[in-house]
RNA sequence: GGUGGCGUAGCCAAGUGGUUAGGCAACGGUUUGCAAAACCGUCAUACGCGGGUUCGAAUCCCGCCGCCACCUCCA
């Protein structure tokens, strides 16, 4: 198997992937999450997708993966976001409803986004271990975490505190400042651009911690009012003297959180630090900045020189950045209709985007609904390095290739079927077809994340194993060949959603002994309006006619099979007009019948 | 202005010196009562333009043209 490449922001090139970790087992891995202010877009998930298949990708190569994802909700709200509830913006919207609890109007984002998060199957949202907070921890939870980083900065002289309690890092005291993003910034350009009244020594020099007396999120170093009491109480105990007492009530910047957090729920170092490109600077370039003022990492990794070697540890070891997502190559924007959020697409009606609903449903989106493996499919497409550019037309494509795949893998669920017999061997054919198709997949991968090639690789062995007869063990290792495939892609309904009637089967229903031993089956007998009539017809030996069914609205197995005795019927019968409409009535439902040689298979939408 | 990147067939998108990437769409065929799915075929001797290097260039070099993003809180 191939080793796994990446491309580091730090270097520019790209590396083979090792982990910190002596055993080579575990990995570390941070990804900026969203800030939960409003929804989150397609363009936010395109960045956390591509950090999801990273760290699938890993886990295929066998390491264990801890993944964190911050959620950013120390906000930009102030009181004019709640005085200005007459626009549109969602933010203001949301408030008003919540009323003025910054945290609440947090929160409410937050669970929208992990609602989001489960639909597109970002693993870290996924599972058991999902639930732990501590993957998705809060920058409001750990302002402790962050005075204690403030106050190390302080003391160490990376920090200043000025005349109105706020604190700044100086970047003229870490020359390594730029480096990640490869900028230089010429000191009297950005002089030129500095505010009048600014208190900054450098220009250059960022926030960590902001007094602004409008925001509502507030903290007071040294008073325990308006504190989580927990935080608190964990803020004495990191800093029993205090914070710095120039410091005043406020709150902290926005670099500071990722470095205090990712300290606390990682450690010193961490093997991988995703992000969008836009965070390249100056958020990541800070980052590095602070954690070498506050903890003594270094700045740059282990690429030829082991960390082990060193005193001072690397903050991140491998910095990777996905491209900016597009419509219509140019950035999203709300006033050209090509902003989308994840909500929007899942659901345009209930978005109140009725204009949007229309035109996926002439792209042939049932409801104007996109699936979230459709979604999910089209933001993984392209590799991360490259910007992607987004379209409604994408999704279709997208459509199509999702259930080009899943037909396969119905297919060979109903071709294994569900007998526990693991007798019998495939043949060399398709063990060899097997064994390339998952290399060739695992290999784009391990190159540096080249989605389209891994996609490649998938369609050719679906297109392969479409014009093969496969027997049952065969099947078994076709199957578990897609199974793998969907370890990193995840887009598969794994549910029972097909099934097949043989002629046989539905013949049989036409056999009045066997209808009455099959009644029992028809659990949803209930539904029918007139089940008595129903039920007399059944016992008299009497294939029921489609109107009476008509009502029945949830179907299981023993029904469609039913349904398909009836067209079946009228079939023989060259009443294809009622074929048509038991048909077409079962799609309504939801069911797609289809005809094969052998009989019918029925697919659930 | 500075930095980075992109331009490959109708659309999306790999490939970065030498044998078909792949997907989607469209069209034709096989199959079907009609469909669907699947298969076969066509679109496809494609690589922004102009030079150069080379036995050979989408790929390397030079020069243009067009487009995009970032440059202090937007993934």
């Amino acid at each position: 198997m191939s080793v796994l490449k990446l491309k580091n922001t730090y270097s520019k090139r790209l590396e083979v992937f090792q982990p910190l970790d002596p055993h080579g087992q575990r990995v570390t891995m941070y990804t900026c999450g969203p800030t939960v202010y409003n929804y989150v877009h397609i363009g936010n998930f395109r960045s956390f997708l591509f950090a999801d298949i990273l760290r699938r990708t890993l886990e295929r190569n066998g390491y264990e993966v801890r993944q964190v994802m911050n959620i950013t909700d120390v906000g930009h709200m102030t009181e004019d976001h709640l005085a200005d509830a007459g626009g549109e913006d969602k933010l203001a919207v949301a408030a008003r409803k919540l009323g003025s609890d910054p945290f609440k109007v947090a929160l409410h984002f937050e669970q929208a986004f992990a609602q989001d998060a489960r639909a597109l199957r970002l693993k870290v949202y996924q599972g058991g271990e999902a639930g732990d907070p501590a993957l998705h921890p809060r920058a409001t939870r750990h302002i402790p975490e962050m005075l204690h980083a403030i106050q190390k900065l302080l003391e160490q002289g990376f920090a200043y505190v000025v005349d109105s309690g706020e604190v700044y890092f100086e970047v003229g005291k870490f020359p390594e400042y730029g480096r990640l993003s490869g900028k230089v910034i010429d000191e009297l350009e950005a002089g030129a651009r500095v505010g009048v009244r600014d208190e900054k020594r450098d220009p250059r020099d960022f926030a960590l911690w902001k007094v602004d007396a409008k925001h509502l999120m507030q903290w007071d170093p040294h008073s325990e009012k308006g504190w989580d009491p927990q935080d608190w109480k964990r803020y004495r105990e990191l800093l029993p003297e205090g914070a710095d007492k120039r410091i005043r009530a406020g709150f902290p910047g926005w670099h500071i959180e990722c470095s205090a957090m990712s300290r606390a729920h990682l450690g010193h170092t961490i093997d991988i630090h995703t992000g969008g490109e836009d965070n390249i600077f100056p958020h990541h370039e800070c980052e590095i900045a602070q954690s070498y003022g506050a903890y003594r990492t270094c700045v740059h990794g282990p690429h030829g020189a082991p960390d082990e070697g060193s005193q001072r540890k690397t903050f991140a070891r491998y910095w990777v950045h996905g491209r900016f997502l597009l419509v219509n190559n140019r950035k999203m924007s709300k006033r050209d209709g090509t902003f989308f959020t994840v909500k929007d697409l899942l659901d345009p009606r209930r978005e109140g985007r009725a204009e949007l609903a229309a035109e996926l449903e002439k792209l042939g989106f049932a409801g104007g609904r996109v699936p979230a493996s459709v979604l999910r499919f089209a933001l993984i497409a392209n590799q991360y390095t490259q910007p992607m550019n987004f379209s409604l037309e994408s999704l279709a494509a997208a459509r199509a290739g999702v259930e080009r795949i899943q037909t396969r893998y119905d297919r060979l669920r109903e071709a294994v079927g569900d007998s526990a017999d693991t007798s019998g061997v495939a043949s060399d054919r398709v063990l060899e077809l097997v064994n390339r198709a998952e290399t060739e997949f695992d290999d784009a991968l391990n190159d540096n994340l080249n989605t389209p090639n891994a996609l490649a690789a998938v369609f050719k062995a679906v297109g392969e194993l479409n014009s093969m007869e496969l027997g049952p063990a065969e099947a078994r290792e076709a199957l578990r060949l897609m199974e793998a495939f969907d370890e990193v892609l995840d887009v598969l309904d794994r549910t029972e959603r097909s099934g097949v009637v043989t002629r046989e089967q539905a013949q049989a229903w036409l056999d009045p002994q066997t209808l009455r031993a099959k009644a029992d089956l028809l659990k949803h007998w209930a539904e029918a309006p007139d089940r008595e009539a129903l039920w007399e017809r059944i016992e008299a030996g009497q294939l029921p006619a489609f109107e009476e069914l008509a009502p029945v609205e949830s179907l299981d197995a023993a029904m469609i099979e039913l349904f398909v005795a009836i067209r079946q019927n009228a079939r023989k019968a060259r009443d294809f007009k009622l074929a048509d409409a038991v048909r077409d009535d079962l799609k309504r439902r939801g069911v797609n019948l289809e005809d094969t040689p052998q009989g019918f298979r029925w697919v659930r939408a």
